[in-house]
DNA sequence: CTGTATCCATGGCGATACTG
DNA sequence: CAGTATCGCCATGGATACAG
């Protein structure tokens, strides 16, 4: 695939920029992920021959620098690279607020439930540990119960019980918790129309939204 | 081409822009153009079918309306469209502090002679009607020469000689002409380095390149 | 863990011509 | 002026397996 032909700075800004799955990455890597199968995680329907092949374009693009540390390869951002972060908010930004409708296509819950888990505030935490169970509806039964767990600063996801004792529980259909977590509904109005119950003592019951959030999208004002 | 199954806002706008041209076209939509061959000058390399395709695209989106005025296509942006200014302009500024360095095959006399005539700043004209010869080095014969002209507020740009007095001719290769558009390099040290020539009257040589100015992306700092 | 190798089908897109 | 129509290549990228 040539180039525009044209001097623009945005022209050839996309150049590099356009390609399937690039900004995916970009976005992966800005989240801090470094790692090959960190990486991977991020963009699960990537190949990873695609992948490995986006990684060398950013590279010479003088994007991102591959290290090996330990014998661990190590992709960082270049000073270039962490600049497209006001690129990458322009456009979650506008994806926000323009881009609402989620297909069935769309929803992920490993994508979901990682995300909430590297971005939740653990300091609205209880210090001691405290155990969150997620049960999404009309999933696939194999990934439909998740646990998120905080102890001492230390957040910790896993897809199996592990076995400590549940503080609340959330029980709500994927598009749901996604929509929230996006922040095209309040946790507010999803608990108030029933589309999420959470169980567990009332005053924990109040307080859970306040301890999973939502994510950075959340902020972003809605048009009218 | 199928969408990258992720519900991050994101991901989602990504699906929509990241089509090669896409943004490109956006671009020119927002510099004011709306008629189907107004916006083909701005890419004059793409094909008018993928064009129409990227028209309808942008249309399924809620990005630009089709409407018809007096049996002419016009393109508008929604609301939606507009906010996508600061999109373009975090990619622009990204583009021109990381993407310095220019083919030849990003070189197109066309688009630039075009680029300037539609941003430049009148105001610093005289009255009276001005006229700039412009001379590019190393171009085909045939799109070497043009002709900027104002009168009363008016631009007008031509590639064959209007046959008015000429105030003042520059001189350059289209590179260098190029570089000061983009903000790579500046008026003062392409006349200092003698890589530009003005001729004309020593009054006028030195306000032309106020009258000329610079692109957008000039106002742009470059990283040290 | 970090990729490569290979294969294949799809369809994107460039080129050109043509039409109401 | 504003697009359609047609064609064909070849690169893209999805899938899978495998290797250092």
């Amino acid at each position: 695939m040539a180039g525009y032909g044209q001097f623009c700075p945005m022209a050839k800004a996309m150049e590099v920029l356009d390609e399937r799955w690039t900004m995916l990455v970009v976005r992966e890597l800005l989240a801090g992920s470094c790692h090959f199968n960190d990486l991977r995680r991020g963009v699960p329907k990537m190949s990873p021959a695609l992948l490995s092949k986006r990684l060398k374009s950013l590279a010479r693009a003088g994007i991102i620098e591959r290290t090996e540390v330990d014998g661990r390869a190590c992709y960082r951002l270049t000073p270039s690279g962490q600049e497209l972060r006001g690129v990458v908010e322009a456009l979650n930004a506008w994806g926000a607020r323009w881009v609402g409708t989620l297909g069935e296509e769309d929803l992920d819950p490993h994508l979901l439930m990682w995300d909430i888990r590297r971005t939740v505030a653990v300091d609205a935490w209880p210090r001691s540990r405290t155990v969150l169970e997620f049960r999404l509806d009309g999933v696939a039964p194999r990934v439909s119960c998740w646990w998120l767990m905080v102890s001492d600063d230390q957040v910790d996801l896993c897809d199996v019980d592990p076995g400590y004792e549940v503080t609340a529980v959330v029980e709500t259909a994927l598009l749901t918790l996604t929509r929230i977590w996006r922040g095209d509904t309040s946790w507010e109005r999803a608990l108030h129309d029933g589309s999420v119950r959470i169980s567990g003592s009332a005053a924990v019951r109040k307080v859970v939204p306040a301890w999973i959030g939502q994510g950075a999208a959340a902020v972003v004002p809605r048009p009218p």
